[in-house]
DNA sequence: TCATTGGCTATCA
DNA sequence: CTGATAGCCAATG
């Protein structure tokens, strides 16, 4: 399996309602550093339909990127309720999936 | 091989 | 709060 594969099927365990980062994926990986290669990983997603990469944001609550564009990055998040306020996840901390909660496939 | 490009993070002023 | 800085990984051409 290789690394985009494994970025995704993490990413396909963030349970709706919830976030994660790109550094938490990376810290799971065991390297904060990956974080980037965590975002590009995402973007090569080849089906954002079967993979909820809208819910992986930025470590400080910042929306982030998406293929389809920040404000509908943010519309999907909004309609699984996760509030944002002024480009940022409003209860960060409370609706953040960790590390610690995610497994290997 | 080397250079470039990001959906990044942490730290300091 | 904003900006600048410095790391830095995987893919791509």
């Amino acid at each position: 399996m290789d690394f985009d594969e494994l970025v995704l099927s993490l990413t396909k365990q963030i349970p709706k309602g919830k976030v994660t980062s790109y550094g938490e994926l990376a810290r799971f990986l065991g390297d904060i550093k990956l974080a980037r290669a965590v975002g590009q990983a995402l973007k090569r997603n080849s089906e954002p339909i079967k993979i909820p990469c809208h819910r992986v944001v930025c470590s400080d609550g910042r929306i982030g990127g998406y293929n389809g564009g920040i404000s509908e990055k943010i519309r999907l998040l909004r309609s699984e309720g996760i509030v944002i306020r002024d480009n940022r996840v409003q209860n960060f901390k409370e609706v953040l999936f960790r590390a610690s909660e995610m497994r290997l496939p």
